[in-house]
DNA sequence: CTGAAAGCGCTTACAG
DNA sequence: CTGAAAGCGCTTACAG
């Protein structure tokens, strides 16, 4: 791997002449000089070391993309990616990064590990967060100084821009959907509410539209828990045993969905005959249980696109005041409710 | 952010001092302002700069993990990670790296672009690469030299790590298993098998298995085409077509084949009273579908975790020859055959 | 148009 | 036990 020093040698040059040729400051260089060490950069196929060139400028080019999450020991615990959702994400986000000429870091972060010793280390232009909450935001995230896009965070979050969908709304749109299809016993099955956040959000909206139908909210109707595919399947179980105090139920998220539908259909119970089913993303996989699920569709593809697209323009000087944006939902009627 | 000059202003010594406190030579340092300079390095919260320090050690602590891949210029078709095949697989060595102390870069590669140089630009310390071909080695991979572990990769990898699983006897045990339940009409659907590669040695598995048991092998049976859950869809509706033609179908993954089920009852066979599906790779998705998928498990985490270990070891200078792991599968009988 | 020099923050022999 | 100095590969004023 040649150096500029070395290629400097080779075309008989300062290395400061090299570096205007890498850079194009072509009008400080005569053309014949250029031309030859520019043929000396394609023979050896010169790579710069960008190690040296961001200790010198003080920016890395790396982007860091991190989810917060309680890390198991265990490698067959630690199943986040399983779930589409953030699959399409980081797709949707490497794709975006490379496109503008940024390398993408990833990494878990636990709820001790301090992410700005992270960010100093690695001296990362930027980064982007997943579905944080209050607490991680004073602890974890507490003052890194560099640009941060939060994805599907809300609460203080004046400063920095973030992405999140239409929460309330979907929820609301997914409750009243199921109470214009006749259903009155509306249950909901969330991953914690504790603290503001989607799925309080969601919550919220489940709640708005049981009001304004006059539905009154009964406590047993809440079935809070780990947002995964397991989770969904037990709760169904409970479910099942008081059968009839229930004639649909909103779901946060629509893997945990599919585990409802799954637990429910083992215990006997017919999905949508005797109780219907409504989901919260959109998720391919919807499509593959049986019946299809009916679910509240976002666009996590056009979330992780524009996370960047926020996070570049902040880099390239162009942004002012923090953003923060608010994607739509759909209704997507298929074959649960 | 307070560097190595500033702590050893602050402590009144040289740089050299704090940097041996930092790196814990204490025998080269006095208790007392060992002791001093410690407080202080807590005070100020030094993380160093791993530019500075790569630069000089020359070595980066970046992993680059990659995937190669037909590029589409629209992000809503870069879709590799909704196969959680492939979240598995980021979750796991994501989860090793991170115990290992190194650093995630994640990018996925083009057919044309050189990798090497990205390997020289950022002096990764070592790659892991999923699922290349023959040609992809010979141009994207050309001239890396350092260490590298290919994933699912067959052909040409004499000086390097890898692992694969028993991919040939996964498709063997497949047939197999159709033909222990009485089939003899046994399509077979796979990703392009052109080149030696996974597809290729499942390929090579049904064979066999067919041969084994002196089923001729018949032209018709083969369907070749993106290893997509739309893609089983739409081979399914050509095999519907002549559905007298078949009993049976071994699919080369469980995306693959979750698609070519939904495709068949979508066109009134029914699963697996018509025709039989057995898949390959064992996600939970394929207990999602109805009937739940009867397939050939692999431990994707398993391989993740391997492929970090490989690295390390060598990175580590423990590693002698090229290791050749090869994981095994397993039949998980299900309801779809 | 070209080059000598300083410096980014760190580490590593070497001298005392 | 402590420090002065060189150097990793690059960029950036500045001088000529």
């Amino acid at each position: 791997m040649a150096s500029i020093v070395e290629i400097a040698k080779m075309a008989k040059v300062s290395k400061m002449t090299v570096s205007n040729v890498i850079h194009k400051k072509y009008e400080k260089v005569s053309k014949e000089t250029r031309e030859r060490i520019e043929r000396i950069l394609v023979e050896t196929n010169y790579t710069p070391n960008l190690f040296a060139r961001n200790l010198k400028s003080n920016s890395s080019k790396i982007i860091l993309f991190t989810i917060p999450q309680t890390i198991e020991n265990d490698p067959y615990k630690n199943t986040a990616f399983n779930n589409p959702f953030y699959g399409e994400l980081i797709n949707s986000i490497e794709f975006n990064l490379r496109k503008s000429g940024y390398y993408l870091m990833f990494r878990f972060v636990s709820d001790e590990e301090i992410l700005s010793n992270l960010v100093l280390n690695w001296n990362v232009d930027g980064v982007i967060i997943l579905g944080a909450v209050k607490k991680e935001i004073r602890t974890v995230f507490k003052d890194i100084n560099v640009p941060v896009v939060f994805i599907d965070t809300y609460a203080d979050l004046e400063e920095s821009d973030s992405i999140v969908t239409e929460d309330e709304q979907g929820g609301f749109i997914a409750t009243n959907h199921l109470i214009r299809r006749g259903k009155r016993k509306i249950g909901v099955v969330v991953s914690s509410i504790k603290e503001i956040g989607v799925a309080s959000k969601r919550y919220d909206g489940y709640r708005r539209a049981l009001d304004e139908n006059n539905i009154p909210f009964d406590d047993k109707w809440l079935f809070e828990g780990f947002p995964s595919f397991e989770f969904g399947a037990l709760i169904a179980q409970r479910i099942a045993k008081e059968k009839d105090a229930f004639d649909a139920l909103f779901v946060y998220s629509d893997v945990m969905a599919i585990g409802v539908i799954k637990g429910l259909k083992d215990h006997g119970l017919r999905v949508p005959q005797d109780i219907s089913v409504i989901g919260f993303d959109g998720l391919y996989i919807g499509d593959l249980c049986e019946p299809r699920l009916t679910t509240i569709k976002q666009d996590i593809t056009a979330k992780g696109y524009m996370a960047v697209d926020l996070l570049v323009r902040k880099l390239d000087g162009r942004s002012l005041a923090p953003e923060h944006l608010t994607l739509p939902v759909k209704l997507i009627e298929k074959e649960s409710v």
